[in-house]
DNA sequence: TTGATGACTGGATTTCTCATTCGGTCAGTT
DNA sequence: AACTGACCGAATGAGAAATCCAGTCATCAA
């Protein structure tokens, strides 16, 4: 082959979700951006929705590759905990994918970013799952329903770092730490 | 007077606004509903907003009451934390005026009704804070910000009750009491 | 004379119509 | 056989016209 079309396809794909967000996206776009017949792009992907479902999955994989980057085997497992929620949310607010996104799912409402956004939140909930089993696992914490305490605490955290900050005074990254391990891991009983 | 017109108001408007929501209200209905003509409504109120505070706010007073009912003198704080909290969100789904206020701010988003459920949300909140901070005095639990914890409180109240539920099987209410009590007062740490 | 009223107004919203856009196809080209 | 882009029609958007309704105020009845 010449060149690797597939690749330019997703270039063009990311760049232009990413500049425009899902609805924005047209296929034609993607086409000229790509240097690539139209008809191409349904070679490789059956409709509109496939082709984002490849950028969101790649995105995902790249979000967790960076979750897990924040991890420090030195340090404990509430602390590393504390650093990969900060990362993913870090990385919630800042991917340019991600904004689009949310922006896209709250103006807009377009079905297929729904689906997306959703696929996304899965991906975040069983990847601290995972790492809530093992540390259930080599006891570093209670035994507890490894999905339910995932999601609680992805909840409580973006209570505590988005929600909060609406309504009242952002808190620092330390203090959310402090809070985080207060509440969930000691526990407010004296 | 002959008979009181401003009460006759109030019932025909908690009427319309809990059958029908906000913006499906009109003046003219709660006038003939009250039997009144329309410019006497706007002798004791200035205007459709007005109006509708009165209303919320008389729900929110009746709110507090079945929640400060729900206490149990014999029980523990956190017990009785979880019956109030527990209380306060039955309102809110059993609560016609409630629902249809919760739809409405999801599907159309009417600027006056996102403001009363704001205003409704924070006295859920100040509600909690003030049970709290005695709590806290009472040395019952942990010095803690009692604003940001009632928030907490909240949020992850909601989170087990109505979040979860949405992926996956709900809870019943010792499962939430027991959660709620491992999570928030316990601690997950060992 | 005063509290009560409902016809009236105009700005906002909804509905209807027509024009445009864009996902997906496929006949033709290389 | 791989690739292309003109073409199709459903979906969406823009614009005009019709309708609705919050709020006013001239009038009325007591």
């Amino acid at each position: 082959m010449s060149v690797n079309r597939k690749k330019l396809i997703i270039e063009a794909a990311t760049k232009s979700f990413s500049l425009f967000g899902y609805k924005a996206t047209t296929m034609d776009q993607v086409a000229k951006i790509a240097n690539v017949g139209k008809g191409t792009i349904y070679t490789f992907y059956a409709n509109k929705e496939e082709l984002f479902k490849e950028i969101v999955d790649n995105m995902i994989v790249e979000m967790e590759q960076e979750a897990d980057d924040a991890i420090n085997p030195e340090l404990t497992f509430t602390e590393n905990l504390h650093l990969t929620l900060y990362r993913l949310l870090e990385f919630r607010r800042e991917h340019q994918l991600m904004i689009k996104l949310f922006q896209e799912e709250q103006e807009i409402r377009t079905p297929a970013v729904l689906e997306m956004v959703e696929e996304i939140e899965n991906a975040i909930i069983s990847f601290i799952a995972q790492k809530i089993k093992i540390a259930i696992q080599k006891k570093y914490i209670k035994d507890c329903d490894p999905e339910l305490t995932a999601f609680l605490l992805l909840k409580m955290y973006i209570t505590l770092i988005v929600d909060w900050e609406r309504i009242r005074k952002p808190l620092n990254k330390e203090e959310i730490a402090e809070l985080f391990d207060l509440y969930l891991f000691k526990g407010l009983s004296l």
